[in-house]
DNA sequence: TGGTCCATGTAAAACGTTACATGATTCC
DNA sequence: GGAATCATGTAACGTTTTACATGGACCA
């Protein structure tokens, strides 16, 4: 339902090309919307048929040409009449916990090691997002308005994966006994 | 991929009709698995094609006759087959965290009326996690091994709440003003 | 008389993943 | 010479969601 409206928020600061949209989809989106280059083209697609974007064809020298999209009129409305409807809680599927709920089946050592590189990718995301704080966010107040929004999505972020990391040691200690 | 490797797990503990695993789904899983009676009953027909699963038609009075489906010899394997592979990190995709990325384009309002009706669903979570953490867990050594396991998922939910609801008191008191 | 629970499904649409496909440039 | 990046897509498949459909029992 909301991989066009996270094209349309996207493409609401810059028009960008399918290329460049799957590449924040691929980064700085990532973290709480993913999407491959597939699904990018295929809804930009759907998106200019309903006339929320437009794009027009650059012709580059020495590189592929391109389409850039922007935002329509009609898009920048639907947009915001999209951020204006409550928002439901994500659906999770975790099937580690599956796993750990049904533990017993396969004992300890198992779910230890699938366990400790869970672990792992949660300290990454910590240690990234706490980089990501110290660059750009540093004090809060000098902060323009659309970036305390953006900051306040990397601090979900920070406060999620120390929530994580303190379970996975909790896990962890009940594991290894 | 895996709501038939749900439904394996959960028929490994008893026997169950598809509509009675559709309740576990909605029930106990539902915070870390979920999905629809249409979709168990689907993968129910698949499990059972592949054998992983076989059912006994049970006629009852007074009430509809009703499918009862156990997990087979190569369903127990094939479960535990699964348990043994890594798992992946669930992929997120929270529209929430696109519309406040985009804050500035709605405004602090709009916002902040969709913020505190999710911290109403976290803490309503967290207080039947509360409860239910009150009423079978309180010595946890007495836990038998199944419990215990069972246990560490519970934890996950109150760790994870509790962060929830840290952000988004920030979240609110940035909003407020 | 209307709503909820038990009990089972079909069908279609929307969304997501994986594989295949092409072709130029730039960097090592 | 090979890998990575830019740039765009098609096709098939798998999963999830939503709508439609039926019918009896029980409760207020």
């Amino acid at each position: 339902m909301s991989l066009k409206h996270s094209i349309l928020a996207i493409l609401s600061s810059e028009p960008k090309t399918g290329y460049q949209l799957s590449k924040d989809v691929e980064g700085s989106i990532r973290f709480f919307w993913q999407a491959t280059h597939q699904q990018v083209y295929r809804d930009l697609a759907d998106l200019e048929r309903s006339g929320f974007v437009k794009h027009k064809e650059v012709t580059q020298e020495e590189k592929p040409d391109k389409k850039v999209y922007s935002i329509t009129k009609a898009g920048t409305k639907e947009l915001i009449r999209w951020m204006k409807e409550p928002s439901e809680i994500p659906a999770t599927r975790d099937s580690f916990m599956i796993k750990l709920f049904m533990g017993h089946l396969v004992g300890a050592e198992s779910l230890l090691k699938d366990l400790r590189n869970q672990k792992q990718i949660h300290e990454n995301r910590q240690n990234l997002y706490r980089q990501i704080e110290k660059k750009y966010a540093h004090p809060f107040e000098s902060l323009s308005a659309d970036q305390q929004y953006m900051y306040m999505t990397l601090r979900r972020g920070i406060l999620l994966e120390q929530a994580w990391l303190a379970w996975c040691q909790e896990v962890e200690d009940f594991l290894a006994d």
